[in-house]
RNA sequence: GGGCCUGUAGCUCAGUUGGUUAGAGCGCGCCCCUGAUAAGGGCGAGGUGGGUAGUUCGAUUCUACCCAGGCCCA
């Protein structure tokens, strides 16, 4: 026989899993095929009456592409549901939207090239829903090529009727229970676009604003803090000399100390710490202290409003502080929030003498009619002219601008409705269920507590077009707010019917009960509030709207993964809505992400120019390498992304993938049920590697219940080129290839791989949702019936072949596989060799443990090796560290045509002249 | 400015309850193979552990400050 010809009898590799995968050709080929099975269905269909792992989808705003922090944020979420699904949970997936509010309404505005007083309101309001549907639909498609598995033909979107009626119902309810309070109360407005702005639509920018320092005499009470003084004036700092006509206090923190100050013919009373601070910045060389006391001591002290003929109290605020300043801050609970706070406490009047344009309205005396912008040259000249400013100067520092106009914008106190998170014990409930929820990673628990234990009351009402009327009527006579059982049913169920729009066109009469009169003045007539419900309370009542409203969901449920942005966004909204309506919490984990950046770390940015966007990824790669680096990262810090590093991924996905068709290809003629060998007749290398993979399936399994993707990841790979390739793979090559093909030898490799396969592709699933799905169709002796590898259980651990004493010694051959790979390298690079199988080597070894291991299994050495011939030699015992050396010959006989290993017995058959005698068997 | 968080080889990640020469894989360099072949294998070189100061016999691991970056808030 031709040497030729030998290849012939081998059994080499053969499948028709492609080594190229062409993901972005194929993945869309099984999406098709996926949503032709109704794969999604099946999925929740297979594991009725299962135990549940219902995630429950934060609903992402409808506006534009999907960039990578959708894809990162769905991607994970869809890990969560394919691993919980294979592992026997019912595991719906319902994706929602966000579909009212600002954005929309700026994007449209942007296309329509119009403000928000030129359009009607109902003619807005239907352009306003068709563009958030166009979004859902653009996104729909976007996420479904990620290869996420969800309910896409029954999406919940909170512009649906029935979701707008339940925003109505789930108000009401907190209306009625108490919740709800209407309240003047400075809240951040936007003049330009005379609307409150939500603290998320504010963006804080350097701004160039005037910096002054203004006295306040002393009218009454100095004697208790400076006996003898006779007057003093306190000095206050602002950088908004336009709240100053609303001022109504001066506050002072109690344990400081205040020192009174000579300058010139006056005395001043200044924080004793900023003192030289404060001198400095007024210009005063000169100055002599003439008293001092604690700030404790100002408190029954009353000054003179600097402007108006009126007096203002001292007053104690935590907020004072030695920063800037001069320690006594000027108080404006009309036109700040700490302010308001502060006044609340000592029952200021909420004042603010500004009308929605942000212009002084006639309470504001002279300077009624001017913008407050304007006015504050006009303000610091009047202070002049009374002698009661001591510095005026510009500063650059950061300030509050609105997000759609960018321009400055100011706190107006307004009337608003709020939901009162001190009411009925809220706050301190939520604190409480906080700690019953799992957090991940734990220091979430401690944001999102701190941030409710210091939050304001949420601020309900928005003057905008775009979203759900807040259910108030007001009676026309006396301007009582009417939200009754009564009122709520008829809103509610016109809403269901004829969505959010029925409040615009039908007239106030239609949500009034038959007969009902005002309960405070027995008024007929009413009006409808104009207001709307702040976007954030649509999503944050979705416990109600959409897990409790779906049989196949339930209330409550087990997870919510967002972006950790959303501590103080959905997942607060969230649980104070159902603390209120429902007492408790509507999740029992919580998993937070961290934010994309660039290879550098830095956020991404158009201006920036290194923005990397999923759409842009998936054409060149697939979807799979997308997914691969969701899994790959540390999600709970910040992840970054780069074309290198998406380089890096491509590379490691190849070598997961043609360790899988390897795999694949050696195992053509394997029929599980026909030659599958017990473990106890398997080869020792094919026992000890099925111990290596249970132990993969346990580590693996324990860092996808921990949702540590990047565990599983790191453990994949590691075992795909680790174990595998480099090593177990390449030592069975011989075998596979050159025993007979149905030999016991052959037969416990091909065992051992088809069990390596089976749980590979099946750990692999969640994360390579295609490519695991294409290997799984490729694997011999499969059921017929099951359609779809994520339809699949997942594997169960198989104890059998799992052996730490197998493992224990096997860790030592390795290490000295390690001196025999540095030998033979030595006479590679020396030219004596150029395959390892030319090699002959000889293994000299210490007495010991180790020389009787290696001489127990001498007999596999060569095979463990990849040499032709291994001979293990007893030394004398040698000194530290030199218990073993490796010495490396040609190898001994001739080179077998067939199996290439060397042998003296090449030549010894007459028939086969080329081949060694083990070959001659199998040809034979 | 405040709260929370991050900074270990070119990349993605380990690890150290403070203790001998800080690990893995990839990438990179050199080499081998050509029966996983737009594959496979071997060897090797890479880290002042963001910086400074301190606590300690000893710090990457503890403390303070600083720098860079992020989220949230002001």
């Amino acid at each position: 026989m031709e040497k030729k010809e030998y290849k012939a009898t081998l059994n080499l590799p053969k499948t028709s899993f492609p080594m190229k995968a062409s993901l972005n050709t194929r993945e869309p080929l099984l999406l098709e095929n996926w949503a032709k099975e109704d794969l999604y269905g099946k999925m929740v269909s297979l594991r009725k009456g299962r135990e549940k792992f219902v995630l429950h989808d934060g609903p992402p705003y409808a506006n534009g592409d999907i960039h990578m922090g959708h894809a990162l944020n769905k991607t994970l979420k869809d890990i969560v549901v394919k691993y919980k699904t294979m592992r026997g949970f019912q595991s719906p997936y319902v994706p929602g939207w966000d579909c009212h509010g600002l954005p929309v309404e700026h994007q449209l505005f942007r296309e329509l090239g119009i403000g928000k007083h030129q359009i009607d309101r109902r003619v807005f309001r239907e352009k306003a829903r068709d563009y958030a549907l166009r979004y859902v639909s653009v996104q729909r498609e976007q996420f479904k090529r990620l290869g996420i598995f969800a309910d896409w033909g029954n999406p919940y979107l909170t512009l649906d009727p029935a979701y707008q009626a339940k925003i109505v119902e789930c108000f009401g309810k907190l209306y009625l229970d108490g919740y709800i309070y209407r309240g003047l109360r400075p809240i951040h407005w936007c003049a330009t676009c005379e609307t409150a702005l939500a603290e998320a639509e504010v963006e804080y920018d350097e701004h160039r604003s005037p910096s002054i320092y203004v006295a306040f005499s002393v009218v009454s009470g100095l004697d208790k803090a400076f006996p003898g003084l006779g007057e003093a004036e306190l000095l206050i700092w602002t950088t908004t000399p336009w709240t100053l006509p609303a001022n109504r206090a001066v506050a002072v923190r109690p344990e400081f100390e205040y020192s009174a100050v000579r300058v010139g013919a006056r005395i001043l009373i200044i924080a004793k710490e900023l003192l030289d601070r404060v001198m400095a910045d007024i210009g005063v060389k000169e100055f002599g202290i003439v008293g001092s006391c604690r700030g404790k001591a100002l408190e029954k002290l009353r000054v003179r409003h600097p402007l108006v003929e009126r007096e203002s109290p001292i007053v104690f605020s935590e907020h004072v502080t030695l920063d800037q300043g001069t320690g006594c801050v000027h108080i404006a609970p009309g036109h700040g929030d700490e302010d308001y706070q502060v006044g609340r406490r000592y029952g200021l009047d909420v004042f603010a003498p500004v009308n929605e344009k942000g212009e002084f309205t006639k309470e504001a005396g002279i300077f009624a009619g001017l913008k407050v912008e304007d006015a504050n040259g006009k303000i610091i000249e009047h202070l002049r002219s009374r002698g009661t400013l001591l510095a005026s100067r510009e500063v650059v520092h950061s300030y509050p601008h609105c997000w759609r106009c960018k321009n400055p914008i100011i706190f107006r106190a307004t009337t608003q409705w709020f939901l009162g998170v001190d009411r009925k014990g809220l706050r301190e409930r939520a604190l409480a269920i906080i700690k019953s929820v799992q957090w991940i990673p734990e220091r979430g628990q401690n944001r999102i507590g701190s941030m409710i234990e210091n939050r304001p009351d949420w601020c309900l009402s928005r003057q905008r077009l775009w979203g759900v009327p807040l259910p108030i009527l007001y009676c026309e006579a006396c301007g009582e707010a009417i939200v009754t059982e009564g009122t709520l049913q008829l809103i509610r169920s016109a809403v269901a019917e004829r969505g959010a729009d029925v409040w615009f066109i039908e007239p106030a009469e239609a949500f009034i009960p038959h007969g009902f009169a005002c309960p405070s003045c027995g008024g007929k007539e009413f009006r409808k509030e104009e207001d709307i419900i702040d976007v954030w309370f649509d999503s944050g009542i979705s416990h109600q709207a959409v897990l409790a409203a779906r049989a196949e969901l339930g209330y409550p449920c087990a997870l919510y993964l967002e972006g950790s942005d959303q501590h103080r966004g959905w997942f607060q909204t969230s649980l104070l809505t159902s603390i209120a309506l429902r007492g408790d919490a509507p999740f029992s984990a919580v998993l937070t992400h961290g934010f994309i950046m660039d290879g550098e770390g830095k956020k991404m940015s158009k201006s920036a120019g290194n923005v990397i966007a999923p759409q842009g990824i998936i054409d060149r790669y697939g979807a799979d390498i997308l997914r691969l680096w969701v899994a790959s990262v540390d999600y709970s810090v910040d992840v970054r992304i780069s074309e290198e590093i998406l380089d890096h991924l491509v590379d490691a996905y190849r070598r997961i993938r043609n360790t899988l068709r390897f795999l694949l290809g050696n195992l053509y003629d394997f029929s599980p049920e026909r030659d599958s060998v017990p473990c106890d007749r398997m080869e020792e290398i094919d026992r000890w590697i099925l111990s290596r993979t249970e132990r993969l399936l346990a580590v693996v399994t324990n860092a996808y219940e921990r949702y540590d993707f990047c565990e599983v990841y790191h453990q994949i790979y590691n075992f795909c080129a680790v174990d595998l390739s480099s090593l177990y793979l390449d030592i069975l090559k011989d075998r596979l290839y050159t025993r007979a093909a149905a030999s016991p030898e052959r037969r416990s490799a091909q065992t051992a791989m088809k069990r390596i396969l089976d749980i590979l592709v099946k750990i692999c699933a969640p994360i390579l949702a295609f490519t695991a799905e294409d290997a799984w169709r490729e694997i011999p002796g499969r059921p017929e019936n099951q359609v779809s590898i994520h339809l699949s259980d997942w594997p169960i651990r198989d104890d059998h072949c799992v052996s730490e004493a197998l493992e224990g010694e096997w860790e030592k051959l390795l290490e000295v596989r390690s001196e025999v790979s540095k030998a033979l390298e030595v006479a590679r690079q020396g030219g004596a060799i150029g395959n390892s199988l030319g090699a002959r080597v000889t293994i000299s070894c210490a007495e010991g443990d180790l020389l009787l291991l290696l001489e127990e299994k001498e007999e596999m050495l060569a095979d463990l090796f990849i040499v032709s011939q291994v001979t293990v030699q007893a030394v004398p015992k040698a000194r530290e560290g030199e218990q073993l050396s490796v010495t490396v010959l040609n190898a001994e006989g001739k080179k077998c045509g067939r199996c290439w290993r060397y042998s003296t017995s090449v030549g010894g058959n007459g028939d086969h002249p080329t081949i060694c005698s083990r070959c001659v068997e199998v040809v034979d």
